[in-house]
DNA sequence: TTGAAAGCGCTAACAC
DNA sequence: GTGTTAGCGCTTTCAA
């Protein structure tokens, strides 16, 4: 292995003269930085960065805590982390966490073991609660895309309120007043804001939102299947259904036509987030697009201020939203 | 911070036998042992593992390569390499590529800069190619999914030509005599692999191959959607067409069905990865089941081995793969 | 079984 | 502008 002693040798120079021409170029004469670089190339050196970042105390590594990576509006999250990241030459770690608080604590114990510098999390929950950490200062933490309730920490968000009165709005438009829901996961914020939203809608509209038409799901095609399987053997079958995910209104679509029900024309069914998939089902989906790489960008920002030491300016930042309108949902044609 | 030096004090030992406690509990007497145990509670101690990597000349992180972790084939084979790995108190360090190479032998230098032990590579590219590592022992790399050609490490795979073929040989069976293909990029052996078992499958049944009826894709469904309207436009029109990947299908059945052609009566439609949502396309998707889980399974197994400095047994292991026929395929009904 | 002590490779005072 | 040197927190000889 080469080190930088090695380097020095070659260059004739000593070791911090070569630790300089590496990281403040600027300090060394331009005949000095010559001879060292050359000596680098010479000797194939590469900095041993677990040296480095011990001796430093910082790693320039950014843990990501993503529920399911399988998740395609993640997937956007991630990409838009990763480019931010990079530019600023931090490095990502991403976490598969499936959702699990152990493993969230178990990665985000690795800013506590110093391997990483902050944590993005994209779920509603605060991994350092079981730590001494975030009594005091500031978490080196930022919650994006789903936000924790008590934010100890700047996040990243959609208003996810208004977006779901939004579709339900065009749902209304569209003549629908039996509209059904499939929320995601109880515990979660989101979809506690979404729900809302749609009750919103309803209220707006003169309707009278009914606790008996919202059933639970959980983000994924099965669910909504299943979901979906229950709201159109009722008697007094919706004509309409907001999915909180593109994935659950996928899997309710094909519930929804194994029972010899057609999408649109009996239910209108529109969903959350335009996957890629979204505009590739039969009938394509209406739905709510989110600026998924922007959370990913955003969250990157705001954490490397916190990581600074600053307070991020502002410390909640609300993204903005887009209805599509594609052809899962059409004018009621029964009442 | 609390040190080890804090706990020793604390313990009334030398920071050596916090250590051995720590890493060899059975070499401390268990006197010794409760009393440190009992430091390390009080002080809240959390090693710094940065220094013990330092220390150590070991991480115990594996960096995984990863195409797009937007896949939902990948996703599960992540799923797998986590269970794996976590089994054996290994870390996993996912990397999103997109492909680049640039990018795969940025994250591979985390090696040669001793920042994780070896790499899981899920791409047909050697993301050491340009690097002094690999030129006398073996690299610390294992290679999944998709298989260099010139494997200078352990390999994880399916056997593609014979897969491809047995889904080839499904359509032949149905009655099918003018079946094109939607194959991946150009350059990927996998599809290279595959198409060949689909020549195979032509040729046995005493069919020519025709390689106009090859299109070109990517794996998404946009290349699935174009590559098929090209396909359903030919005057010699194909009556089963036998995609790459899931997603392609799922493209290449909207743009059958927007040509007011049906799936499967006018043209059969078949996939490969068996993803979640082949099941609840429309029709469900004919596909080929490939156990993703346990590419990652024994990609961790097999890498885990190199790094002790063994070849594992065997060298290149083959996995399985299940056809599973959906409602996309049918019986040739006109000729 | 335990302790003392020597570093791992690098950075950052400090001195020149 | 460059060199000397003192560690960062831990593991691992070696000796007791």
């Amino acid at each position: 292995m080469t080190t930088i002693r090695k380097v020095a040798e070659l260059a004739g120079v000593s070791v911090a003269t070569v630790s300089r021409t590496l990281k403040l170029p600027d300090v060394v004469t331009p005949k000095t930085r010559a001879k060292v670089l050359e000596a680098v190339e010479a000797a194939g050196y590469e900095p041993n960065m677990i040296a480095v970042q011990f001796r430093s105390r910082r790693t320039r590594n950014l843990v990501v805590l993503v529920p399911t990576v399988a998740n395609t509006f993640f997937a956007r999250v991630i990409s838009g982390i990763q480019e931010a990241a990079h530019r600023q030459d931090y490095r990502v770690l991403l976490c598969n966490t499936l959702g699990e608080e152990a493993a969230e604590e178990a990665y985000a114990r690795m800013v506590t073991t110093r391997q990483a510098d902050g944590v993005i999390q994209l779920r509603a929950y605060n991994p350092f609660a079981n730590t001494s950490l975030g009594k005091g200062d500031p978490l080196p933490m930022v919650n994006a895309c789903e936000v924790l309730d008590e934010p100890p920490c700047p996040t990243v968000t959609l208003d996810n309120r208004a977006a779901a009165r939004c579709l339900t709005d065009h749902l209304i438009a569209l003549g629908h007043r039996r509209i059904g829901m499939i929320k995601g996961p109880r515990r979660s914020p989101l979809t506690r804001d979404r729900v809302a939203g749609y009750r919103d809608a309803l209220l707006a509209a003169g309707l009278v939102p009914d606790e008996s038409w919202i059933y639970p799901g959980d983000f994924t095609p099965k669910s909504g299947f299943e979901a979906a399987g229950e709201l159109a053997t009722r008697k007094d079958r919706p004509t309409a259904i907001f999915c909180e995910s593109d994935e659950m209104a996928i899997g309710a679509i094909q519930r929804i036509k194994q029972s010899g029900l057609s999408v649109p024309g009996d239910i209108s069914v529109a969903g959350f987030d335009d996957i890629a998939f979204a505009s590739y089902s039969d009938p394509p989906l209406t739905t709510i697009s989110q600026p998924a790489e922007a959370f990913g960008r955003e969250a990157v920002a705001m954490l490397i201020e916190v990581l600074k030491g600053k307070t991020p300016v502002p410390a909640h930042t609300v993204l903005p939203y887009e209805l599509v309108v594609r052809a899962s949902t059409a004018p009621v044609t029964s009442i």
